[in-house]
DNA sequence: AATGAATGAGTCTTCATTCAT
DNA sequence: AATGAATGAAGACTCATTCAT
């Protein structure tokens, strides 16, 4: 017979592994129909199990959103290592570079989170909303500290770090929304980060003095002082 | 006596203001409590109105939504001129600079409505997820066109033109969302649309030769041909 | 100029054609849609006047139903005259027939509230519901009254006047109502008349004495003299 | 310990019950406040259930009034058997007063639905009302047949057989009302049978030759003509 | 631990009726 | 007298959550 602790009743999983079912289930139903449209009744449907047995394992329908966007989160954050700016094995750029490759990474391997993420986490209700904002703070707060120490090294362009982490965490944001949602999704974390990484080193407008206008003509001289735009 | 065209009754409003007083209140309510959270007893308080007067201007809480969500992107739309590559008297580069001013001076205008579109328009359901979807392609469909001629002109640099454009797109969209909710408020669209423009001119990451690493270092060296090798 | 009683704003109706103009117009709309059924919305609507004019001359939905009613039953009414047992001028039968002919040319000659009274008229709500069987009451008690004299005078045969009175007029609102409801319609006053007639002289089953079986003999045998008198 | 089956929380009923524990709160709800003027609140009351509990069992208020109304009618429609005119161990004539009997009988024994059948059914909704008809229809319809069948064996009138079980239906059920509504309640469905029976078999009315006028006098003398008028 | 019937608060929506012009 | 915008009471219906077994 089995011990106390491993017997269980035919078809009853362990608390983590039925936990684990709902939540995959939950997080199946907010990728199809959105976390207001999903109910109850749709994820116990999809996990196969009954309705109170839901609440055994969650406060609400919140809670296991939560509990998603959380690991998903979690395994965001992990992925981000702080820059380290006197590294001598490991140039600024490649930390920046491997940064953006390892969230892309995560969620080109979680895209119906990546979705979710974008789609639903917003407007769930106030205090969700709340977190969830803090944890982009969170990410934009880091990003920003390595833009300023990156200014501060000379390998970051001036301006208001605060609005470059803007930029680039929109930019990031808005590429992997579109290569999950649409069928971009050949795309490998790789050529992506490149792609990204190249956008964030020399932008793509190639505006010649000439052409700028009194508005960008100094700005554009100083970087290409021979003379020729481009 | 008022002519008959105006006549009526005391506290009645012509159609049309009535409609735009619902409309007023409903924005304002979604701003507040988000589309999920707000309830048509919500909006009817906060217009003074009685719960059927909202019937009789709109079909239900998601009209008002369509409405709102409407108006504001037929703002933003006409806020967008089609590029022209070969106007002599208008230099693409200030061309793009204007849409992007124009955007930006939109949002700047309506605060809640660019908050809204941001935070609440996705998962209201799917029919207007959809049609959500069908403005934001037209507006990045409409860049990627403008910079596939810009390539042609050789202005934008090389590139899958649809990934810069949602790079592009996103970075706006999320400095517009951050100034919009936070305090950043004080930015006026012309040191935004600056600040925007130069991040895609020339991006922010400077990082050499030398530091880059392997990965980066051969596309650096294009940038500054002054002696290099590539 | 028009005295000070008739003048009136153009398009203004005299106060009797105009209730006689929404009467109208809500009797089509009864008939179309059912008393439940009918907003109204769709009564003003049909009667080409603003919903508060309805209001000037009835007191609601159901006093515009009633007043129909009233004046369709008033119609029924008069039609039927109470059967004179000894007027030498005009046999019983006689002005028996005459009152089923009349209530038939009345009611086809109002089919649309025929069908109201049969469809709709029950189930109004329970004022309306007393006041309706009140007339119909009326009518059967009128008619249980003459079959008694009937029976006095030998002209009808023995059993229970009101039952024989409810059958009467069961099966006259039954050939009504399929007559004015389906395309039975072609069928003249006349020819209805003498059907039901007829069904009430002699009934339609003509069931011999062997034939009955034990339970139908004996009675069968009454009407059969061959052998028995009565 | 019950078994799994049977087990069942406290106050539950297995779903069979508790749906007949609603229909039958139902269907005294309608008959006393009428179809329009029952709502849910007054069913579930009735039942002692919660209001959603009424819609975990019917779609709508509808809904439970069809099934009531279905239950009852296949009751009816059980009762009737089509008659057989070669059977030589029943008379067609036996047959008929079996259908007749076995309808009364139905109907005595569950007055209230015969009440709401009479009265709620029509004008429920377009639907339902076509749906109503087509048992009206199907009922007329046996009857039709047969009657025109007992033409052809010489035992019905001649006469137009769909009028003739117009005229039948119509008396049957005006019959069945008032003695369902009224106090007539005390007649057994061997009675009621007994007197439509004999109705239907020679009318009542027993006008004489002399005094039918011309327009009756030649059909009377053809059926009796020892001379009596009767 | 699992179940699923039961609950009822919270919203939406309709529509008869009013009333200032 | 006529209008029609405004009203709000009345009812329908959903669905997250509970709880006895």
């Amino acid at each position: 017979m089995a011990s106390r602790r491993t017997r269980r009743k035919s078809g009853a999983l362990a608390k983590a592994e039925r936990r684990q079912q709902i939540l995959t289930a939950a997080r199946d139903v907010f990728a199809k129909r959105g976390y207001h449209q999903a109910t109850i009744d749709d994820i116990v449907a999809a996990a196969g199990v009954a309705r109170g047995t839901f609440y055994l394992y969650f406060e609400d329908k919140r809670a296991v959103f939560e509990d998603l966007i959380d690991r998903f989160s979690a395994q965001l954050t992990v992925a981000i290592s702080r820059i380290v700016i006197d590294d001598p094995s490991r140039a600024v750029a490649d930390q920046a570079r491997d940064n953006i490759h390892a969230i892309i990474r995560v969620c080109l391997a979680e895209r119906t989170m990546t979705k979710m993420l974008f789609t639903d986490a917003a407007g769930v209700d106030p205090g969700f909303d709340r977190k969830l904002a803090t944890f982009y703070d969170g990410v934009v707060q880091l990003l920003t500290e390595s833009l300023r120490d990156g200014q501060t090294l000379g390998i970051v362009a001036d301006g208001e770090p605060r609005v470059l982490a803007y930029l680039t965490v929109g930019a990031l944001k808005e590429l992997l929304f579109q290569v999950v949602t649409l069928g971009l999704a050949e795309e490998s974390a790789e050529v992506l980060t490149q792609q990204l990484f190249r956008f964030l080193s020399e932008g793509y407008l190639r505006v010649g003095a000439n052409e700028m206008g009194k508005r960008g003509a100094a700005r554009r001289a100083k970087r290409a002082p021979a003379g020729g735009s481009r």
